[in-house]
RNA sequence: GCGGGUGUAGCUCAGUGGUAGAGCGUCACGUUGCCAACGUGAAUGUCGACGGUUCGAGCCCGUUCACCCGCUCCA
């Protein structure tokens, strides 16, 4: 690879750019900002779009062709922010959201306080009064906190004799004050040290309404994908879809997430481009497969290099509530250059199985069966969700175009993929007089209709084609000497800032060819 | 939430208790016929915020907010 020798990204200079360029600002920032919240400005804006409309598009507009060869169906969507509470109790949000966590004063550790249990040991060799029972703590289940501690039971066997162990354990969560002070810490092994377990609420809570009571206590969408499930039966029934469909949905979701780390990956209020796949259960392994492919190579097409990208599947252990028992998730992950060299969640792809019209169906009690008139039968459809994150792919685009250069002005440039560009072209004289600028003026004109385009009349050349550069405009159109004789008009090619000649009416043309692919 | 670091002009940063600084960028005018050129001039700061110590605080102390790193967490 020649990125071997490529100068590493320093996610503080990315950030930096963003700021300095209008990509991206801290939210609120004139009143001391506030933790996870970003605001994108113009340039950021742009490239959001950019990015966002692609995605429309490709799945919308012009969505891929099936293993048939087929063309899919997808039809858009735009859901409520706020929906009924009930919502997010049949979704499991209410109660899987929200994780009890203990802390440990001692060492700092924390822990999950539902997953750290206590096993009990008796020793009947030990004669009374000192007979007592020892409480085995850690994380897991029993057997596994037993293996972890075997040094400290082969310890207590040592002094008292064979030991049996209760057949029920105790769970930290479940018990009150004086149970927990029994509890010592997994990590450092001091006793009674332990917090009492502290909800993490991870949906935002809002009120509906004058009055701010339990009854008008609603959240915001922790996920799009929701909305799409609420209104699936009214798609069936107003757009004349046959399995499979899919509807997609693009919007704000909303997480209350404990730490909100770099930059704008892992921030409170973000994007989600989410798409549910319906299908025959039957069918939802090989969509489940085909889904995966088509998404690799879309971030492909939105100029990220392959070899930052990789489909990793998640563990059994790491599935969510709605993903057990199907063909299960994988995530589309970005080399980032805050996790170099280990990658982070672009998109996550994931069998739903009926879980949630399951859910819907049950706990709104309106049928949300599908016929199926080729197979005579009447079956909740599976769902297959490619659901990518529109905010860290802005990230992604953002770092892999982030490119220094030691050798030019601006020492760095953005190399994104023209049609991404927040700038697509610029249009400059190559200095302010002898009827240039009226030139560059008209040819401006001309481009503004078609493509984001700026006109730069001001300063010397080269400090135009450097700004330019970071914002990562591909292509700068210059108005000299020689327009005036033979209408023709240079063009600056941003990866090598090469330069060729070309008519000035074979400008549109010229850039209608690169940015479209 | 814990620990460590950082916070001074748009950006990068200097400034160890005594008048708020530099470079770059930005803007104006001139010059300039292809890469942040040059000349002249200009604007820009509650020194992150609040409180304390002091005759006097960007600097010392406390609190708080934001960002970065590590833990923890990430349905």
């Amino acid at each position: 690879m020649a990125t071997a020798t490529a100068p590493a990204k320093s996610m503080p200079q990315i950030v930096a750019l963003c700021k300095r360029r209008g990509f991206v600002f801290p939210a609120s920032e004139i009143y001391g900002g506030i933790n996870g919240f970003w605001d994108f400005g113009p340039l950021g804006t742009q490239l959001k779009n950019n990015l966002r409309d692609a995605w429309w598009r490709d799945m919308v507009h012009s969505p891929p062709s099936g293993p048939d060869g087929q063309p899919l169906e997808i039809v858009g969507l735009d859901s409520s922010i706020i929906q009924n509470p009930r919502v997010w109790e049949a979704s499991g949000h209410v109660s899987g959201f929200s994780d009890p966590m203990a802390d440990c004063r001692a060492c700092k550790a924390r822990f999950r306080a539902d997953d750290l249990i206590g096993v009990e040991l008796i020793f009947p060799d030990v004669p009374e009064p000192n007979k007592r029972n020892f409480l085995i703590c850690g994380v897991g289940t029993p057997e596994e906190v037993l293996e972890t501690n075997t040094k400290k039971i082969q310890k207590l066997q040592g002094a008292n004799g064979p030991y049996e162990r209760l057949s029920s354990h105790h769970v930290f969560s479940e018990l009150n004050e004086e149970g927990r002070a029994e509890f010592s810490c997994p990590n450092c092994g001091e006793k009674g040290h332990l917090t009492e377990p502290r909800e993490f609420k991870l949906m935002f809570e809002t009120y509906v309404g004058a009055v701010r009571d339990e009854e008008s206590k609603t959240y915001l969408r922790p996920e799009t994908a929701q909305g799409i499930f609420l209104n699936y039966k009214n798609v069936l029934d107003t757009m004349r879809v046959k399995l499979p469909f899919g509807i997609a949905q693009i919007g704000k979701a909303f997480r209350n997430e404990v730490t909100p780390r770099n930059f704008i990956y892992r921030s409170r209020e973000f994007e989600q481009m989410e798409m549910e796949w319906f299908c025959r259960p039957a069918d939802a392994p090989k969509w489940f497969a085909f889904w995966q492919e088509r998404r690799l190579t879309w971030w492909r097409s939105m100029g990220l290099g392959a070899e930052n990208l990789r489909v990793r599947p998640h563990g059994a252990d790491e599935l969510s509530h709605y993903a057990r028992g199907g063909s299960g998730t994988v995530d589309i992950e970005y080399r980032f250059p805050f996790t170099d060299p280990d990658f982070a969640e672009l998109e996550g792809i994931a069998h739903r199985t009926d879980f949630d019209l399951k859910a819907h169906q049950t706990q709104a009690g309106i049928k949300l069966e599908y016929f199926d008139q080729e197979h005579n039968a009447r079956y909740l459809p599976h769902v297959v969700e490619p659901a990518a994150g529109l905010t860290r792919g802005v990230l992604a685009v953002l770092c892999e175009a982030y490119t220094p250069d030691p050798a030019r002005p601006s020492k760095v440039y953005m190399r994104f993929h023209p049609k991404l560009a927040p700038i697509q072209a610029a249009v400059f004289p190559l200095v302010a007089k002898d009827g240039m600028p009226e030139v560059a003026g008209k040819l401006y004109r001309e481009l503004r209709g078609r493509f984001t385009c700026r006109l730069d009349i001001k300063q010397s050349i080269g400090k135009r084609y450097a700004r330019m550069d970071e914002a990562g405009t591909p292509y700068c159109f210059t108005v000299d000497g020689q327009t005036l004789s033979d209408q023709s008009v240079t063009v600056r090619h941003r990866d090598t800032a090469a330069q060729e000649r070309i008519g000035i009416d074979h400008v549109t043309d010229f850039l209608a060819q690169r940015i479209k692919g």
